[in-house]
DNA sequence: GATTTTACTGAACACTGTTTATTAAATTTA
DNA sequence: TAAATTTAATAAACAGTGTTCAGTAAAATC
């Protein structure tokens, strides 16, 4: 079936070609600024073409969402080096920060906007793996955390989510604009920087003390 | 000058009426399904009427976003009657994240949209005076459970923030649905009410031991 | 060489936010 | 009261959006 291969693949270049073209555009000018035709005319196909390849826009964007969980997930990977698990929680609540720091536009996409997890709503056969990965790697963390008696008496679910709430609260307080709001009339911080990192100190002094 | 006046009030009513339907769609099908022909054809005028009023649709929307602040600054008024500033600081998460509970869209557009923010950002003359007070209110709590010797050594702003961010993070991640998502794969927990409060609680818990 | 399958597109549908020239009504002036 | 002016409101257009579908060329199969 070598002619089928060619097919096979010559069908998921397109895909690939599609999603490059979309990545590029939503990346120099956010969601709403790239439509189905600035993508189509990027590759030089029609707009209908986009759509043998994928079922609408949310769909497009959900195959992004999941690409910006992978690198997530591979920026959590270097945490495996970090043995003690305390050590490992607080520079996991530094990689979540600073990824989202680093990659607002896929912040956004993967933890605020809906319109991609939309996706998984309409087809229920599909799972939110990738979701689900990267809040294990944080559960099992906790998880070895406590088996050397750091976060006693707290259920282990609880505080994964309120840990990833506290981090998530910051990333998106920082990628939203409302933090640098508050900053310029009640701070005399200089940038948005510091106030993140101010707010992430307090954060690691707070579990410090919990320890 | 009775006639000025009548003119006057004739032109704030039409504007107040614009408000309400904008609220009213708003509320029944959400920003993106709320557009501007929709608005006009519920108060019977044309579309380019609504420009009469209002500069564009951020501008409609920023008004939703102030009266919004005006809601979560007076459900914050109730919490005058709590003597003990611990206890308040805690009442005050219960009311931040039940009014997001409450009024998921109105969350949205005050906490999580940037839209009706970029009103602020491209006149520098406005403030944002409703998040200001809001804060404002966090930020005397914290100082007063300073006084009476609770969470030492924290730099007081650093911990409204972390405060802020922390509730914030619980009440967005609810309103968008991700919570929801990996309680279905990580939880036995029946429906996402038994997790956010559950994460409260946890949070609760954290600062008790702070005290 | 004729037929079927595949890949692709042009054009349309029903929307969107926004602007502008024009009209109709109300008010003021003569 | 009649004419002139100001005000309020709109119809129509512009440039865009996501999406669908009938139709067309090219490739593969028979």
């Amino acid at each position: 079936m070598g002619i089928e291969d060619r097919k096979q693949r010559h069908k998921e270049d397109l895909k690939e070609t599609i999603l490059k073209a979309a990545k590029e555009l939503f990346l120099e000018k956010g969601y709403e600024a790239t439509s189905m035709r600035n993508i189509a005319e990027r590759i030089e196909y029609s707009p209908a073409t986009i759509y043998l390849h994928f079922k609408d826009k949310n769909e497009v964007f959900y195959a992004l969402h999941k690409e910006g969980f992978r690198m997530l997930v591979t920026a959590f990977k270097t945490l495996e080096t970090v043995a003690d698990p305390f050590e490992r929680i607080k520079a996991m609540g530094h990689v979540y920060v600073n990824f989202a720091t680093e990659n607002p536009d896929f912040y956004q996409l993967m933890f605020v906007m809906h319109e991609p997890m939309e996706v998984l709503e309409l087809d229920l056969t599909l799972c939110w793996d990738e979701g689900d990965d990267a809040f294990r790697v944080l559960l099992e963390t906790v998880i070895e955390c406590q088996k050397k008696g750091y976060f006693k008496g707290f259920e282990p679910n609880g505080f994964s989510f309120l840990v990833w709430s506290t981090v998530h609260g910051i990333a998106s307080l920082r990628t939203s604009g409302h933090l640098d709001h508050v900053r310029q009339v009640k701070t005399q911080m200089a940038d948005i920087n510091a106030v993140t990192k101010h707010t992430m100190d307090t954060f690691i002094e707070m579990i410090e003390r919990l320890k």
